[in-house]
DNA sequence: GCCGAAGTGTAGAACGTTCTCCGTTGATAT
DNA sequence: ATATCAACGGAGAACGTTCTACACTTCGGC
């Protein structure tokens, strides 16, 4: 463990003061070449690496905070990676953190986070009302991904989750599916934001059937956006007295737990059902699997995402909101009624 | 953006001085009960947050970091979970960062890790020299995972890919195949440190062809544990004179490629080619996929590994190596020889 | 020559903690 | 009564930066 070199140390051996070195690691006025040169030879010799608590005391913070519900589902990482390249070239380093299932482990989290001193977070489908997203906005500038909310305080990305459901909808019906299922997610804990992704897609869901006169055969499983969740809803609809013909999944890694208990279940998709996920994640687009889904560009929106980030954190005041349109991505999983 | 609450505020409130207040929050020696909890109920009432910044200026870490090289393997989310796990209860949080390929993004990627003023970092199957983890080892404590090194400097935790690589062969060649062929993965720049898991799975698989008499059919293709790299390597093999009957890629996401791979080339699994991977992630189990594997418990290396940082932290020097045992997981990719 | 402005550089006070000393009690031992 | 000591509490110097003020040049314009 040996002593960290300081910006003192760097100053003694550059001859100047450490005020004209902060100067040049921030490159701010007042700093001849001459002395910029000098100072910047300093630091190589010495290996310098500024300390990041010490300037975080001072409020300059040098990290964005990525708040994701799990790690498991794999839209996620391409999310981090728009993220990421959102943000690229601006010194920032983008750390993720896991909040958990519930809103109690969710603030803890986000607290945690904060307490890290980020210059600011980008929240993925968090489950906190929004009176106190709106609090930790205060604390910190926030861009919430994956809720329609509309917020002075905050910045929302989403992708057009009425539109998304639609196209599904649309396209199974079209197909000729008439008895066509939804599973759905169901947060922990009270409070369910209705501005939650997941509570869109259903209600969208829902407006579509009725909107195409399939009404009367609206039926959502309620669970969640899991394999284990996907499997348990596609054993209850199985259960039904008339069970479906098509299943959307809310969710990519749903749509693969109803694949597996259609398998365990003996039944051929797309032959016996058709299936349609949600997200297009890479998962989907396995050769093995190659499900029907759609897709809301993860990059651009966690591009979108780290942008708007820089642009509060920049001093932005004015609320944005912006909404990603999803396309469908027909697959082998999906195909007409026989 | 509201005023900080700081330990001075809660100093005024409680009327006592900041550095009892201090005291109370590490609870030190020298405090009265009376004092701790006026001191304690003025924390309460301002909802006070001690500044981690401030707190790491003066040497304390509260966060522990875990380096990745990527998000995507399903391997790591069990790891992380792992990690967390063993450190709980501790105060310090779990924050993970992303390595990118090639050592040179590695060592930019611990270094920013390591400036944000973590308690210590869990390397996973990371690809700089020895030399330079432990140089690193020697400004913060330092487990690392996946790899067989054997340094003073560091903790290893790995499961014995030795072992893992016989039993999938054994089980392989016990089905009846000989033309046994692996898929590998090759790392970005040069330096390949040979204790790399990778590396030692590729070897005990050439050792246990030999010892098993299949010497001569020892086929390995260098892609990548991806399914991208899976799918090359996979193509690749299928082009060869005589291909392989089985196939023992080093890792699930790359064995997912190669079912991709066979799917293409309308080859049915297991009737035409048996497939294995390693890892055993959540990916292997999907029945619709049911990839016999070798399971090396995720969460138990991230367990260990965790713990292991807790007790170099605490001041531990003598350095741990930590093996963990393997077991083959057969599923359905995998049949007897037709 | 004088004045203001522009260009360079420095001193030193923050930022919010921790933690080493040290001072003050009151009780106990001598 | 005095010395000793434990228990409690506080003063104040760090930690490594940033950044506001200010001081000192130099230079051009008058």
């Amino acid at each position: 463990m040996t002593a960290r070199v300081t910006i003192a140390d760097v100053a003694r051996r550059a001859q100047v003061s450490t005020s004209a070195v902060s100067k040049v690691l921030r490159n701010a006025y007042g700093v001849s070449p001459a002395m910029r040169t000098r100072v910047r030879a300093a630091i190589d010799e010495l290996g310098y690496r500024p300390h990041n608590a010490a300037r975080a005391l001072r409020g300059h913070a040098s990290t964005l905070g990525v708040l994701l519900p799990d790690l498991r589902n794999p839209f996620f990482p391409d999310l981090i990676d728009g993220v990421t390249a959102g943000v690229g070239g601006t010194g920032y380093t983008v750390v993720i953190s896991q909040s958990g299932s519930g809103p109690e482990s969710e603030s803890r989290a986000v607290h945690a986070l904060i307490d890290q001193s980020v210059g600011g977070v980008v929240l993925v489908a968090p489950l906190s009302p929004q009176a106190q997203l709106e609090a930790i906005a205060r604390t910190v500038p926030v861009v919430v991904l994956g809720r329609h909310d509309r917020s002075p305080y905050y910045d929302a990305v989403f992708d057009d989750d009425e539109v998304g459901a639609e196209l599904v909808v649309e396209h199974l019906a079209a197909l000729g599916h008439r008895r066509i299922a939804h599973v759905a997610h169901r947060d922990a804990g009270r409070g369910h934001p209705d501005t939650l992704l997941e509570n869109l897609r259903a209600r969208a869901y829902e407006r579509a059937m009725i909107r195409l006169g399939l009404g009367h055969h609206t039926d959502i499983v309620w669970t969640s956006y899991s394999e284990e969740g996907g499997r348990q809803g596609t054993a209850e609809l199985l259960s039904r007295p008339e069970p479906p013909t098509a299943i959307f999944a809310g969710a990519d890694l749903a749509a693969i737990g109803a694949l597996a208990a259609l398998s365990e279940a003996g039944l051929a998709v797309p032959e016996d059902m058709s299936v349609a996920g949600y997200d297009n994640t890479w998962l989907a687009s396995l050769a093995h699997i190659s499900l029907t889904s759609v897709d809301q560009s993860a990059a651009d929106m966690g591009r979108t995402a780290g942008r708007l980030l820089l642009e509060r954190i920049g001093g932005r005041t004015a609320s944005a909101r912006i909404s990603i349109t999803p396309r469908l991505v027909p697959r082998r999983t999906t195909a007409p009624l026989s």
